[in-house]
DNA sequence: TGCGACTATATCGTGTCACGATATAATTCA
DNA sequence: TGAATTATATCGTGACACGATATAGTCGCA
């Protein structure tokens, strides 16, 4: 009988990093073609990344600069100053919210609408294509028994 | 029977935004645990993805630079930067090619390898932990018909 | 009602990293 | 051999997230 508990020595084969490396590679073929589509559409990355926070919320109507904080796993100041220029690019609108006035509630304008739109359908395609790619990580994750659950959150780069 | 052809305008919902954004949520969570780790094992996430690519590799042992950047989708300049801070820090050693000395072969150090083994085998277990995020991701996929393939890669910021 | 603790957003200076443009070294081939 | 090509390296620039800190608004409670 074997003794089962503590799996402390598991061994990573050749195979097993070229596994983790292709699936890497994917997954940055993945964000390179989002960035260029967003380059494309005329706003970066992160600003695509905003939008579409906002308006695949729950409720969009009231996305607050500190919930966008959040989803982005940004810090909260690093996510003002991500909207500041995106106010600055006529992407987003800032609103004091009545009841709380300390916070600002944040809307997309027309322009950023259509753009996210566009650029929706493009990923929704994009992924598609991916479909053997995300099977490839099944294969990955199918190799050994699946015991675990995931850690923490929000690096800080300092 | 339906023209079929040039699905031109497709509806975009709340339900596909929502999807949309939440498997977004899901990779920056990927991608905030894997940055974590690297950190924790002394590394930045960008050494930590080159020492996969390396390890990772089918021919590890031929390992060029500029082979590292189509891998990791940066400029050859980029990466050139990237190795160098790998080797001040003793993560890399750099190699001249005997056959065509413009080539420069790269190879992880023991400390390297120690620290790539040990960050795998978190990354592994994350992944494992991620079962159900694939699922959702393919849920999203399956919502239509699967027709199209990738675009371009290597995304330029200016 | 007034004050202290708390929360949300904003400001500022800093460091990291990828980039474009360009340079140097080594190879190939006419 | 010398021109064209390829691989790597150097340098200055810019974008962006961060920590520390400041300001505005809210809440609890005496």
């Amino acid at each position: 009988m074997a003794t089962g508990r503590r799996p402390r020595e598991k061994p990573i084969g050749r195979a097993d990093y070229r596994r983790l490396a292709a699936f890497r590679h994917a997954l940055r073929r993945f964000l390179a073609f989002s960035e260029t589509a967003a380059r494309k559409a005329g706003i970066t990355p992160q600003q695509h990344q905003a939008l579409l926070a906002i308006k695949g919320a729950v409720r969009p109507e009231a996305m607050t600069v500190g919930y966008l904080a959040g989803q982005l796993l940004l810090q909260p100041n690093s996510a003002v100053e991500l909207v500041d220029r995106m106010v600055r690019c006529r992407l987003l609108v800032r609103t004091k919210a009545r009841t709380d006035r300390r916070r600002v509630v944040l809307s997309l304008t027309a322009a950023a609408d259509k753009a996210l739109h566009s650029l929706s359908a493009a990923h929704i395609r994009e992924l598609r294509g991916s479909v053997p790619v995300v099977h490839g990580l099944i294969e990955l994750l199918k190799t050994e028994r699946p015991p675990r659950r995931p850690g923490k959150l929000v690096p800080s780069r300092h």
